[in-house]
DNA sequence: ACTAAACTTGACTATTTTAGTCAGGTATAT
DNA sequence: ATATACCTGACTAAAATAGTCAAGTTTAGT
């Protein structure tokens, strides 16, 4: 089990504009120095973000993003989705009245993997932007 | 995030043999029947299971594989650290006092991933093929 | 002794996913 | 004007995944 880069990428720059800056634009250029990250593949990201309403763009010189919310507002979880990062820890359909894999009962690892899927998507909507913040703080060496 | 098909595998061949038969060894072949797994697959799972001291294996005729414990003593972590399924997903060195990515700093989501990491793993090491069968039981339709 | 069932091992491979790059834009502050 | 910065879609190399294939060895039952 692993998390995909862009998921990781997306949490790492926008904590990154929060930490940065809560007014001004960020641009993709700075984020891509400060965090080591590709330029265009953050375009990329960004573009997704965008979509969802996570970060909003503001071209032009001086240009960048800035959050549409406080970073306490916004939810690991929301991030997670707006970059296409699917907690499927389930093969077989969840609704699956007929049971799993065309036969009659569910399988019977069925409820397990329900189970930690709710486990750790519970864990990304309680975290948000500010916790990642605050958290830095304390543990920056 | 999702788990690979060896593990999910190995979970279920296990909880099958637990299942099915806690005396007499249980056949792959069996196995690869009723879980509608590849038996040649099957086989490669089960010699991680058998170096791992998971199950270990009776040859010949009417041979199979049993559990070596009880299944309330086998941690899903055993099963899924047997198959090599790795629960990763910091990607710099968890003991970077130098920080990441060679920076003098832990990167901004340093903490996040280290406590994503220990929530699963947590719950891996509560649940044991005991409990699969016990909730197999109540929930089969 | 023979044979079929079942475990054992290592090499191989098609497919999919991942983690990006490339090329060519458009918008706007100065 | 022009440099800065966003925008978009197509493309791709490399790695991981999910297996298969081939050629065994071991042992129970007859």
């Amino acid at each position: 089990m692993k998390i995909n880069s862009k998921s990781r990428y997306a949490v790492m720059a926008l904590a990154d504009i929060a930490n940065f800056n809560r007014q001004n634009p960020v641009s993709l250029r700075d984020i891509s120095l400060r965090q080591n990250i590709s330029l265009v593949y953050l375009e990329q990201i960004f573009s997704k973000l965008k979509k969802n309403n996570i970060v909003k763009s503001i071209r032009g010189t001086n240009g960048g993003y800035v959050l549409t919310k406080d970073p306490e507002q916004i939810k690991l979880s929301n991030i997670f989705s707006a970059v296409d990062e699917k907690i499927k820890t389930l093969q077989c359909k969840r609704e699956s009245k007929k049971g799993c894999n065309g036969k009659l009962t569910k399988c019977i690892t069925h409820n397990l993997w329900d189970d930690l899927e709710m486990h750790i998507n519970d864990f990304f909507d309680k975290k948000n932007l500010g916790d990642l913040l605050k958290n830095n703080l304390e543990t920056r060496i």
